[in-house]
DNA sequence: TCTCGGTGTGAGAATATGTTCACTGCACTC
DNA sequence: GAGTGCAGTGAACATATTCTCACACCGAGA
């Protein structure tokens, strides 16, 4: 009981779970203040507050706001009829975008929480929304769940948006194992992409990844503030470009796609080293996030590719996906 | 949308659900003060914090505290199997009694959450334990599941116990029906109650409380605090008679045991319109709901009567059981 | 139309909470 | 064995939250 593996939950500084379990209880649930706390407990009250704030930090006190389904329960399962998927993840809107991602992200967190037990692999994207999951997990670690990323690194994508820096929280927070692909996101040619598909590193990385139970992807679009952009892979001027020749977003950051979900040539496909876009086709569960409320077209295009088995986005986001559905959609 | 029949989320005092989802988000996961919701929202301070109260209230906001399951995943498993239960829920210990309750009850209610679909019946017993999980609930009403009284009622219980109060109180915050034993607990005589068996209106509820899928039912112990005493179906000497003839406690509040599980004569049985342990074995899942650490020879007679499915109780006595089944099985 | 409960509101006081900061003890280094 | 750095502590302060209370508004009834 004593060496078990996994984040020791014995020791906290002289503190024991149960204390800590019970000083939650009193507070939480009997409204006892922290004051009559460092009494009963023969401690300070600042300690107190902060073993509250530890507690919460390690899920081991968990607050959660509920949507009330009724929020669109018939509207979700249309949206879920008529685009082929098998789940739809609505968040209520929010005014600031940074609260907006992370009410998605909560859902997607909650979703995993549900679906996620030991023995499961999940094959990890990039980007704000991706990253964001991670910090949105909040129940105890439990484990046995390996997080593998689906595309290499990137300098410019700074350390908290990188697949790997994402799955090695994704691993912390939800307890199991991550796997680095220890390769760049984009090389220069196809020649050394094939090379690096070669090589034996990046080659068992990249299979495990092909073999994940749960994808969990981003949907870009082609804003100023994209990821293509942060990273440098596009510049201001080729958005424009790609834009005029109707490329609308992209999934897992590096797809390119219009808005009837037909591959767009952007000349990028071949210098990519992550999972392809058929290799994701076969992940049983492809969770997409997108929760900017400019994305509407890009999502839409990424639904009707019919990688996606899940889609997480905001309320609006919802509404006009339909809307912009019916004015787009190819009359046959 | 509008008419749907249940709870009303759409008005809460001109503040929609959203919104109000809206800024518990931000205040619970954002971070964002009272003080800065109410200039973004342009109400009060004050209003702000009324708002979340209600949210929390409601059960839109649900604050959980966990236990981490390696408390005893193996000690349950074997206590499980010793008693040939299905199922045991295990509180953390605290030293003010009423928390102990609380604790035990809000395992119970988070056992129920995951059980209770609609459809379901739950006949409902007496006393503080079954009380408090009725104020353990924190979901958001669900609706569809009736709660039936398993025993008639008693003035002298009070009105926070009584079955059919803690029936309306589970009824209002699980959403559903909730069903009155409109008889006395007690009457007396026989020939009253059979009188009463064949009444229609008693008749229909108690053969409905039989059907049920759950019941929920308190252990009690002879003790001078015991529901008992204070109901005055008991003297203190009574008590210390029904002792010393080796009454060790009762389940439902009038079936009383010795410690080996047999029934204990006390010229009770006759009196009680209420579920029988014949109707009460014959329930799928009977949860047995016993925190008070004083309770463990009572709780281990319960066990031994076969009658109980699921016990509730706290870590403390989980051990004093195990301990006092040692030292009490009979020899064979 | 006026008056009267009821309900909901915001100012401000009273509390409770969080945060900073200097201090202590401990482990590890030189 | 003294020096150094680190983590943890509580005193005091700054901030946030809740509570109390008086007042305004609304609808019902005289």
């Amino acid at each position: 009981m004593k060496g078990l593996p996994g984040p020791r939950y014995q020791d906290r500084g002289e503190v024991r779970v149960e204390t800590l379990i019970e000083i939650a209880t009193l507070y939480y649930y009997e409204d006892v203040t922290q004051e009559e706390l460092s009494r009963r407990f023969s401690m300070s009250r600042p300690k107190i507050s902060r073993l509250l704030q530890r507690a919460r930090a390690d899920g081991l006190v968990e607050i959660r706001v509920h949507q009330p389904s009724s929020v669109g329960a018939e509207l979700e399962r249309f949206f879920v009829d008529r685009f082929g998927i098998d789940r739809l993840l609505v968040s209520v809107d929010h005014r600031d975008p940074d609260a907006q991602r992370n009410a998605v992200a909560r859902l997607v967190a909650a979703h995993l929480e549900k679906t996620l037990v030991a023995g499961k692999t999940v094959a990890v994207g990039m980007g704000r929304n991706v990253a964001a999951v991670a910090d949105a997990l909040v129940t105890p670690p439990r484990g046995g769940v390996t997080f593998v990323c689906a595309i290499g690194g990137s300098l410019r994508a700074g350390e908290y948006m990188n697949p790997d820096h994402i799955c090695r929280r994704l691993a912390a927070r939800y307890g199991g194992e991550s796997e680095t692909l220890y390769a760049p996101a984009l090389v220069t040619n196809t020649m050394l992409r094939e090379e690096l598909y070669r090589n034996d590193t990046v080659k068992q990385t990249l299979d495990r990844a092909r073999r994940a139970d749960i994808a969990l992807i981003g949907i870009g679009d082609l804003s100023e503030d994209s990821n293509m952009v942060r990273m440098g892979w596009f510049s201001p001027q080729e958005i424009a470009e790609a834009r005029l020749a109707g490329t609308i977003g992209d999934t897992m950051g590096y797809d390119f796609i219009d808005i009837q979900g037909r591959p767009a040539n952007t000349g990028m496909q071949g210098r990519v080293i992550g999972l392809s876009r058929e290799d994701l086709a076969r992940i049983p569960d492809v969770i997409a996030i997108a929760a900017e409320n400019t994305k509407a077209p890009a999502i839409l295009g990424a639904l009707r590719t019919g990688a996606i088995n899940t889609l997480a986005t905001s309320f609006t986001n919802v509404h006009t996906i339909l809307r912009l559905d019916e004015a787009t959609r190819p009359r046959d």
